[in-house]
DNA sequence: ATCTATTGATAAAA
DNA sequence: TTTTTATCAATAGAT
């Protein structure tokens, strides 16, 4: 694409693949963004990078439904500002990135240092440091992961009770042309299978849950 | 982008709008092949026309896991039986639940076993092991929660198909009602919009996802 | 759908 | 990481 043409296949070279990543990561997420203003197209896009960092856009921010159903505790909807950037580093995943990074420097350094002195004590107050850091990474991980569920499931409900409430709108309506004309209309089969080639305005409806999603991930 | 620059906003002309959509979409997916490809990263990417059609793209890693688990895909019918799904999902976290329990068990036992026997490369093995058990869970995590997104936006997809169809179905009982009759029954406005308490302007039919939430794991 | 004049994205280097 | 710059790729408008 500039300097040099290059091949679509993994990039050897670590620091080139992440300096890419970085670069295109970016280009994409602005192309999401333009596709979908430009087009008034809904988009979700979810890029994970090699190291598991999570990346994320959508096109319209669920974050208002959430809120207006009180779905879920704030916490991290106050460090979130989508509309001003595309995607911003959450200060406190940066900061449980960093606490794992510490714990892990210090894990080395007593290995390295004094083999000898460790006993079961410390290494358990090792492991317990670090398994709490861990804990707390994959129940902020686990939080978000919820509301995007949940939110889909909101969208989901919302769709199967205007389906039903169709449904049952078309039944009626079948049963009124019998009635008044003392025969049968068409077969209800054939009525439902129509051949659908144009949308109008639809209703919503009112908020009805789904599942939790399991928090033991 | 070419022969003229353009302002980033709603494109008023329809026909325009649709050949950008077109256009834009299937360049926006072919970056996202090639992030995937050149830095190894996953991806979902999950984009909604204005008139509420589908086009999905994931990485292969991803693409593996949705088939593998397909058994979802085909049957929206399950959106009815919550229990079931509730149940499905509970097994796999209880399975990766066990699978933590089981990496933190060995670490336990070959802390207190042979504490005087580990030297420097068999710690740094230990933590080697530990590091690669958490990427596997985290991996896990990832997989279940991309399956579970899909497999909702399908589902949500397939709702919205069908409630197209009986939109479509309603309008025409409706017509052929006053060509049978006559007469003009109920206007369309009143028999969409049957139950007014509830019921408001939603041509935007599309799914809407979660948060631009960044977090480092 | 196909064609190009332009703008936009980005690989390599700093 | 971010900026710069030389190229390559995407695409707006026209056909």
């Amino acid at each position: 694409m500039t300097r040099r043409k290059i091949q679509i296949k993994k990039i050897d070279n670590t620091t080139a693949r992440q300096v890419t990543f970085s670069k295109r990561r970016r280009g994409l997420f602005k192309k999401a963004q333009e596709l979908s203003t430009l087009c008034d197209a809904e988009i979700a896009l979810v890029v994970f990078s090699a190291t598991g960092k999570l990346f994320e856009f959508t096109s319209s921010s669920v974050q208002q439904v959430i809120e207006r159903h009180d779905l879920l505790s704030s916490d991290f909807d106050k460090l979130n500002h989508p509309s001003l950037e595309l995607q911003v580093e959450s200060s406190t995943s940066a900061a449980l990135s960093k606490e794992i990074a510490e714990k892990t420097h210090e894990l080395r350094k007593l290995m390295g240092e004094e083999l000898q002195e460790l006993n079961m004590k410390e290494l358990q107050e090792l492991e317990k440091l670090l398994g709490s850091g861990l804990r707390r990474v994959r129940d902020a991980k686990c939080e978000i992961v919820l509301k995007e569920i949940t939110s889909l499931k909101w969208k989901g409900s919302q769709l199967m009770q205007e389906n039903k409430r169709l449904k049952q709108m078309a039944n009626r309506q079948v049963q009124t042309l019998e009635l008044e004309q003392g025969q049968s209309s068409e077969p209800i089969g054939d009525f439902i299978h129509s051949d659908p080639s144009q949308d109008h305005d639809c209703s919503d409806t009112s908020l009805k849950l789904g599942l939790a999603f399991p928090s033991g991930i």
